[in-house]
DNA sequence: GATGAATGAGGATTCATTCAT
DNA sequence: TATGAATGAATCCTCATTCAT
């Protein structure tokens, strides 16, 4: 609910007002967002300007503020709205049965649609990039990851139960760096090149990963 | 050759200790580039700031302006050293002799030194992660990538001959990758951590490379 | 006579519910007056926001600007107000037979309630002190002023009825002056030092008045 | 020491510099400070913005920001500027030997001159006003007042050595209120006026502290 | 060469006020 | 009426770069 930091609308006597407004207001949360995706997209996270923000979705400074409380904001609802569009659209990819099946049919069922997604958003790629600064990502940025980082590591765990919570933290944040890396070059390439590096990043992970897993899940 | 020193210096003039003067200036220059180097760590290198520089090295920012004409061309200038320094130090790993040795010895030989170098010298790093926007590296980043890259290519080819241009740009890129995101790692921690990742980088490069190399240089 | 509420409501169109109408305008002041008392005491009348008045009030911007032209109409209002309800509360205190009372009674008769209000409602206060800056008072705070100097300049005339105009404008000036800086250690204190701050207000202006008034009001 | 706040020059090697450069900013800063006293006394610290102080000396912003780190230290340096040259002009008023005087000539001795004082310098009274929202002073003007109270409460003592600390703190608080309150009407008016209201706040005084110290201090 | 002062556009953010609904 | 979105100039402050000395 960004489009009241202000908090403190009591609400209380005469009516509880119609929504017509939040339309307008939840538009204009959109509008911003998209721009602000654009001007991550351009310039990253950290050189992107609030003013750039609100002249590309054409309104005022003093609008942008009226539903983002600062420029990390943004970035939090932006990565959060991202986040729960690529649930809705690949979510399924992580699926239990999905997760159960042989290595290599696990990799397409996970990558392709992470990829996909991250080829429609290019945003989201821009937002995990931080501030390039490795120490010093910010709060969003630290929770993306090491949401990213739990998950793997649970997938991790049941190809290989035998793993120590040491190895398998190593591992995922290896695969992590890959696929990290290997977008970069997906996202950016076009076409058969695109589709060369992803076939690519595949390749490494399933070669590094598959001397751990063979016995557990290869029928 | 830093900053473009106003063409006045015609060398004919002043005779008297031209030797000095420019001894004075080189001085300078490795003092400013030091201090570079320690902004660029602790702060990347979007958000270092000149004034920032010259005060770390003692001098004012009128002084910096007179070696170098902006911010770029000091990481330039500082890429350049510390690439000339890696390969005084640690050239030989690139050695013809070095490069026939089995894969795993090779890796060995190779990323030892490589990432000694870097653990001794982070500011290279921060170098090579720019201002973080993955499409717009500047000339600077842009230099040392393709110089790395045509490296890599090089030893690859010298490994895979058979492979086409296209597939080894396609593997050198995911190599460097995989290389870049796994340094990362190893610069974000230390001791056994550090080798522990170490480790994993050789092991996915291993597992990586040798389905393709295996029939040529394995003895 | 708050705010200008835009001409249009003649009192002859609609004449179905005015008294409503009023009723709820002016529940909609007082929230307002009430909501602007709270945010001057926490924040000084400078620092104080029109916005963070209206949310304090749990209405909209644009609602407190229906009722209040602008953020002074709103001190203006409430200086009004508050000045009444002093009035009426302890106005008692200014009638003849209290002025005619020896000094040190009318001390206590004239201060005592008079502090006991600001005490009461430290808004008043608030709106007194302004913008902190001496010469630039605006015509809430002149009005105010201006307003409280003619009185005592009253009271004081029946004390010294020889005095000149000049000598009445200076003294009273003292006075308040003397009660204003008293009044900010007395808001300030709680307890024992506020009533040790009071009584050092009397003792100051008894001993000030004394030479002043002793032959007429003393019996 | 203003002109460097950003600290750091190590002044190694190549000679200890000329101070002629220091000349230069000195200047600057003094126009600052001169120009941050006209805007204090028109508009009063809080509402003085730097912006405006800068406009007012002629330079850009920046300069500003290059002899003082942000607003609050413009009123820090000017304030103790300030003080300095009250303690130079007429320091000696409160040399011991015109402390021991009888109680009129100590008052004629001590405010004439810091009345005076205040004439000339106005700005050190916006400094003294502060925020306007009495319990929200900075540090520079807590530090100022309880400068001041901590004399006023030694000279008292010396005056009244029978009076309690808290005696004593009640009373120089209440003294420094009528002085401040009476400064503000002597600064307010001009010529016969202002005498007159000089001579109202020592009467206020005198008459105020004459009970307390007669058996002392009265030959 | 070196200094440090100077610049000025640009950064994030606030706020009194207005406007469409 | 009431709402809350919209405005835009103003706030403090930073920084790459230039200039006079």
């Amino acid at each position: 609910m960004p489009g009241t930091p202000r908090g403190k609308t009591t609400e209380t006597e005469e009516t509880a007002a119609p929504r017509r407004r939040q339309a307008r207001g939840e538009r204009r949360v959109s509008q911003l967002l998209a721009a602000a995706a654009g001007v991550f997209c351009r310039t990253g996270y950290a050189a992107a300007s609030t003013n750039a923000i609100a002249r590309e979705a054409g309104v005022s400074p003093g609008t942008l503020y009226q539903f983002f409380p600062n420029k990390e904001a943004i970035a939090v609802e932006l990565g959060g709205r991202l986040l729960q569009r690529a649930h809705e659209t690949h979510g399924q990819a992580f699926l239990p049965e999905n997760l159960q099946r042989p290595l290599p049919e696990l990799l397409d069922a996970v990558l392709d649609p992470v990829i996909a997604f991250n080829c429609e958003n290019p945003a989201f790629w821009a937002l995990m990039h931080g501030s390039g600064i490795p120490g010093a990502m910010n709060q969003e940025h630290e929770e993306l990851h090491s949401g990213l980082l739990t998950r793997v590591e649970g997938v991790l765990h049941s190809f290989c139960p035998q793993a120590t919570p040491a190895e398998l933290t190593h591992t995922s944040n290896m695969i992590l760096g890959i696929f990290k890396s290997s977008l970069d070059l997906i996202l950016a390439h076009e076409g058969a090149e695109r589709d060369a590096y992803t076939a690519e990043l595949k390749t490494v992970l399933l070669r590094y990963l598959e001397p751990m897993v063979t016995t557990t899940h290869s029928p």
